[in-house]
DNA sequence: CGGTTAACGCAAATCAATTGCGTTAAGTAA
DNA sequence: TTACTTAACGCAATTGATTTGCGTTAACCG
């Protein structure tokens, strides 16, 4: 009972979305799904992913957050997955579990769907010995 | 032991902005800082709010969070607010405290400093007999 | 009271995300 | 099956938040 039907029209193109975020492992951007979708051969328009994107977001179907600043997008399932970002050198490691229990926020009227979830601080690495000198690359510089 | 000392030299600017987030009852976008820093006469510039903002959220003395796609500030101390979002009519609601405890996410060496939290779903507004057609305006449209 | 450099202001540049519009094709009813 | 309505689509242009380069100013330290 965890997954609901596709609102909206079937198109090869809405479908092949679904079906790379339900394989994805982790959150995907826009971008990310676009480049998926055209490295399978595809000639979809970026404003086709970002209108099929929104259109499953609102429906509940797919849960919205931003991760280092850019939107990205996975499945609305119980098993979802959020991260915790480390403010100094920004590098990002899943969390281990959702540490919300489902009906635990319900406010009114309000119908919960879903939630999006970032936690804060500082990684392992950047707090050993506080070198900001790093020893290995923590992610890649712009 | 809530708050720590601001990172960086104290400038008027700087400690202005951490005046206004201490004394905002909600999280604040950089635009809108901006906006009461000028208010107050300032003539800062937007990019010295970011630079000011960024640099506080790294240290941890505030919480970043996307509210309606654009980042928010707070102070991070333990009565920040997170907000339900109706994914039908885009409104914004508070929520009654933080169901996340403390220390509840900590992973292998990573030190939590906060975390950002929105809940998704249907606004009891939509909900109430599924009116599209709004009966009161739940948000102004673009 | 100088020297160093973080902060600043300004203008230009980025880049994710949105929108207008003409076209295509999915869903539905005849 | 066919005709019709309109959601989806592709493309190009635009928006708007956020970032950056650079020369200048002022906070902090000795």
């Amino acid at each position: 009972m965890d997954e609901r039907k596709p609102p909206g029209r079937s198109t090869v193109t809405r479908r092949a979305i679904l079906d790379i975020l339900r394989n994805s492992m982790r959150p995907l951007s826009a971008i990310e799904v676009h480049g998926i979708l055209r490295a399978g051969g595809g000639r979809q328009s970026l404003s086709t992913v970002y209108r099929a994107l929104d259109s499953f977001t609102e429906t509940g179907l797919l849960i919205k957050g931003a991760l280092e600043d850019v939107a990205h997008y996975q499945i609305n399932s119980a098993k979802h997955t959020h991260f915790a970002v480390c403010t100094r050198c920004k590098s990002v490691v899943p969390l281990k579990g959702c540490p919300l229990k489902p009906a635990q926020v319900a406010d009114d009227g309000f119908e919960v769907r879903g939630h999006s979830l970032e936690v804060f601080g500082i990684c392992g690495r950047c707090r050993g010995s506080c070198n900001n000198g790093f020893v290995s690359p923590p992610r890649a510089e712009k």
